[in-house]
RNA sequence: GGGCGGUUAGCUCAGCUGGUCAGAGCGUCUGCCUUACAAGCAGAAGGUCAGAGGUUCGAGUCCUCUACCGCCCA
């Protein structure tokens, strides 16, 4: 039953941790009792391992999630990893081009062999990270993004959706990453304000001495130009509706159109347009029919149509234009110009908007379901504000292009036939043409945006689309925890999808969690040098300790600060806790009391201990608090307030059963007491809290828990499977709240003194306590308490009030008079100047209000009666401490 | 350009439906190694809740404007 001396989190977390896992204590069964909870994790990348954002992540769920499970829901957090596409196929080229090796060198096959061999070897990191910080998911249930079964989802549903029409491949124009040659979503796409330049190019106008203007941020574009454009409304440039310029440097004859593409406000009016490397042009080629030129090719270097420029980088060819302008005499000037560049959200570099053949999901059909629900209220955000952002984004949804140029992920399951080119799209490998019978076939060599599998997860991954009992069990699943980043590429593509495959919503609520911030509130990234490590961080302070420290800053809608202060501030929590389990187990030897654990239906109040058959006043005060606090707790959980769960707890266990109730115990104990009632309702305490405590500290309560529980045959095996305290309206004792307060200020108005005064703590002083009514009644009947807290002999006094002078404090209830000696009366004055000052300000403030007319009119009369109530008091102590003060100055 | 959020004690942040909301942790100061815990105990100091105006009997709390700082989308 002894602890050790210094908690050492180190020698029993990873115990617990595998114990966990071995006895499948979290396995989840669709013939379980009791209502469902079920989750789906968001899948963290395979290749990766986990930073202190999925720690935090994590964290929450596995608090709502075994605090479901404890309550008695058949509860499933399903773990698993996501392929990640791009991501992954990146780490593997870049280990490839240290062997001097390129994927296309090493061919499709064998490139994908070594990708699943990085994955078999760092895909494990995770799962074993997530076990180690105590996350309570089903591991029989662990899925990957790219196993068999959420293969099959992913064909399943291209061929629906291609059948419905919903997938369609075609010509567009699309994000093009030339260093990973594929092309990307508008999503995959992050866009960085750069310095940069607007040159002025002038264009000759065919048939008239003067030029054109155009301005543009992409000089090196203009090679592709196939018109440029003024507005219709723009006056300056009504002339020259229907004439021609000639393109400079390639000495091409292009028209001048009329389009609101141009904007006259902006520059000179005129812009260059150039279907097929920018997007607005390109719609504007397709209002005018004009030819699309490719100048830039998918490595990035000009192309032939570049004429003497081509196979240059398109950013030298870019300043070799420039200069060719400016020694033509046709760059008119330049102009410093903030743009917005796009990069390619994996690698940084600037995307190339090209046209190009892809397949792409029509989306508008399937987000107007998808606002529906949220519409709803089927689908809930929390914070809800995200529930706009989300709105806003699927009114301005665009066609999402999801075929990729990559070998690592789920392969288009579109086949073209090389004799009458019928593309043939289907559930198995067409062994022939659909159309046309030939066997010479060739399926597309692209795979799906990783997203594409993702959006499938929560279905996916319990068996659609076969109708499985765990997808009918556990679909929808109750509840998402996410970042915002991921809205749009997961959250809100996962309803999509969950309505149109499954139909019906992937989840009900979606907790929207913060971002986790160093202590300068610094993002927490690689190249700033500031992450913290996950495992780092639990093998130094204790996994429990960094779960508290997350939960403490996780209030709803904000960022989690974390500092090593933090944890270690955490740490000295769970050291507390320790600390006080280690002294009840002390004293439980001594007193000869055996591990015990209190029946599962304990009693909400305590048990009667005292002589005379009453009940302990710190007894009933304490079981009230527990009760309160139960209630606050899981309110707290319920509504994803884990700042308020971790505050209350900590403030309970510390503050209010440590500093107090177990300093109040310690008059309990007697040798060989055994088994006693004051045993019994000190453990059943002991026992509630940890078990409250359990889903944000996991190891730390389930180490305590086993050892009070340790020998006895009736009980669940874990304290993980132990019900979760429930409040009862019938445990409430206001008036051992009331009466226990007074105790306390006693107590604290004698330590106050006795500080102020300076004077030996350890001395015991005598200390008179005034009061004619309940506070001489409690310090009566618990004066055994008031003198080991507050170190004094008390003596009471029912009538009268002491000469008021330094070594008074007095209170409403009660005046507290230290005997000394001596007093040191500078401090005392200086005290009660100010404490006269302080009730000067609140007696004004409060006569003032009651002054009003309104306010006596229009406000409730509770708050009249209490602000009256209050002014009273405030008037009662002015006068004491005036009374004080002029005795000192006598 | 559109949208969202922030500005409360030296620091990092809570404060949900306006009326014990002026709080917590850390830090600071004073005193204690009181045998569960110095990773501790006891006590204390510290804020005109960014600024201005408004609504209200009453406003960190609601509204408007201003300043500064973030984030997202185009």
């Amino acid at each position: 039953m002894m602890l050790d001396k210094v908690y050492e989190p180190q020698r029993f977390e990873p115990r617990w941790a595998q114990w966990w896992v071995e006895q499948g204590l979290f396995r989840a069964s669709v013939e379980a009792p009791g209502p469902v909870f079920s989750l789906v994790i968001p899948p963290p990348n395979v290749t990766g391992s986990l930073h202190i954002g999925h720690m935090l992540e994590h964290t929450e769920i596995d608090v709502t999630v075994r605090w479901h499970r404890m309550r008695g829901y058949n509860t499933l957090w399903l773990p698993g990893t996501d392929h990640a596409g791009i991501a992954t196929q990146m780490l593997v080229e870049r280990a490839l081009a240290e062997e001097g090796l390129d994927r296309r060198k090493l061919g499709r096959e064998a490139f994908l062999e070594r990708v699943w061999a990085w994955k078999e070897r760092y895909g494990d990191t995770i799962k074993r990270q997530m076990i180690r910080l105590g996350a309570s998911c089903d591991w029989s249930r662990e899925r990957f993004t790219l196993d068999p079964g959420l293969s099959r989802a992913v064909r399943e549903t291209f061929v629906r959706l291609y059948e419905k029409g919903l997938i369609y491949r075609g010509e567009y124009m699309v994000n093009w990453c030339p260093r990973c040659q594929t092309a990307l979503s508008d999503l995959e796409v992050v866009h960085d304000e750069t310095p940069g330049n607007l040159w002025y190019i002038r264009y000759p106008v065919i048939g008239m001495d003067r030029f054109l203007v155009v301005a543009t941020t992409r000089p090196e574009t203009m090679l592709g130009d196939t018109a440029v454009a003024v507005n219709p409304a723009d006056e300056r440039y009504r002339d020259l509706h229907g004439k021609r310029v000639l393109l400079p440097l390639m000495n091409r004859e292009i028209p001048v159109i009329v389009d609101e593409l141009a904007r006259p406000d902006f520059a000179t009016g005129v812009v260059k347009v150039t279907p097929f490397h920018d997007p607005n042009d390109f719609e504007a080629g397709r209002r005018h029919n004009l030819p699309k030129i490719q100048v830039i090719g998918e490595t990035g270097a000009m192309t032939a149509e570049a004429g003497p420029y081509a196979g240059l980088d398109r950013f030298e060819a870019r300043r070799r234009v420039v200069a060719d302008l400016e020694q033509l005499g046709l760059l008119e000037k330049i102009e410093p110009y903030t743009v917005s560049l796009g990069k390619c959200q994996r690698c940084k570099t600037p995307v190339e908007p090209l046209v190009s053949i892809q397949w792409f999901v029509r989306t508008k059909p399937l987000a107007e379901p998808a606002i529906r629900v949220v519409e709803e209220g089927r689908i809930r955000f929390i914070p809800e504000n995200w529930t706009k952002t989300y709105f806003e984004w699927m009114y301005n949804i665009r066609d999402w292009c999801i075929s990729r140029q990559l070998w690592w992920g789920h392969r288009i399951p579109a086949f073209y036939c090389a004799d009458c080119g019928h593309t043939t799209v289907a559930r198995q490998d067409p062994q022939a043409c659909a159309s046309c019978g030939s066997p010479r076939l060739e399926q597309d060599p692209d795979v799906l945006d990783t997203w594409f599998s993702s959006a499938l997860w929560p279905f996916s991954t319990l068996g659609w689309p076969d109708d499985t009992p765990d997808l009918r069990k556990f679909y929808p699943t109750s509840l998402l925890i996410t970042g915002f980043d991921i809205l749009f590429f997961w959250v809100a593509r996962m309803i999509m999808m969950g309505l149109e495959c499954v139909g019906d919503v992937p989840f009900r609520e979606v907790y929207i969690h913060g971002l986790v911030r160093d202590a300068e509130r610094q993002k927490m990234s690689k190249t700033r040098g500031n992450v913290i490590d996950p495992l780092e961080v639990t093998e130094k302070y204790g996994t429990d300790a960094v779960r508290m420290s997350l939960l403490l800053g996780a209030a709803p809608g904000t960022d989690i600060v974390l500092t090593e202060e933090r944890m270690l501030s955490a740490r000295a929590f769970a050291n507390k806790i320790w600390n006080a389990a280690r002294f009840l187990f002390l004293h439980m030897e001594r007193c000869g009391v055996q591990p015990w654990l209190p029946p599962v239906n304990a009693p909400r109040r305590p048990e009667p201990a005292a002589p005379d058959g009453s009940a302990w006043l710190e007894d009933r005060w304490m079981f009230s608090r527990l009760n309160r606090v139960t209630d606050a707790a899981n309110r707290a959980i319920a509504r994803y307030r884990y700042h308020e769960l971790a505050q209350l707890l900590w403030q309970f266990f510390w503050h209010e059963f440590c500093d107090w109730y177990v300093e109040i115990k310690k008059l309990r104990f007697r040798e060989n007491s055994g088994l006693n009632a004051d045993w019994r309702n000190l453990l059943t305490i002991f026992e509630a809290g940890l078990r409250l405590l359990h889903p944000a500290m996991p190891f730390i309560t389930e180490e305590l828990w086993q050892r009070l529980a340790a020998n006895q045959s009736e009980r669940p095996v874990s304290i993980a499977l132990a019900p979760y305290p429930q409040y009862d309206a019938a445990g409430d004792d206001p008036e051992a709240e009331r009466q226990m307060e007074l105790v306390q200020e006693i107590v604290v108005a004698a330590r106050n003194l006795r500080t102020t005064l300076q004077l030996d703590p350890r001395q015991t002083l005598d200390a008179v306590l005034y009061s004619p009514d309940l506070a001489a009644d409690l310090a009566e009947s618990h004066r055994e308490i008031i003198e080991r807290l507050a170190g004094i002999r008390l003596e009471i006094q029912r009538e009268g009030r002491p000469t008021p002078g330094p070594a008074v404090r007095s209170t409403p209830e009660f005046d507290l008079l230290l005997r000394i000696p001596a007093a040191q009366s500078d401090a005392q004055r200086r005290r009660l100047e100010k404490e006269i000052q302080r009730l000067e300000k609140l007696v004004a403030s409060s006569q003032a209000q009651l002054d009003n007319e309104e306010f006596l009119r229009r406000a409730p009369a509770e708050v009249v009666a209490s602000l009256r109530e209050k002014l009273a008091d405030y008037k009662a102590q002015l006068a004491k401490n005036r009374e004080a003060l002029a005795a000192l100055s006598q």
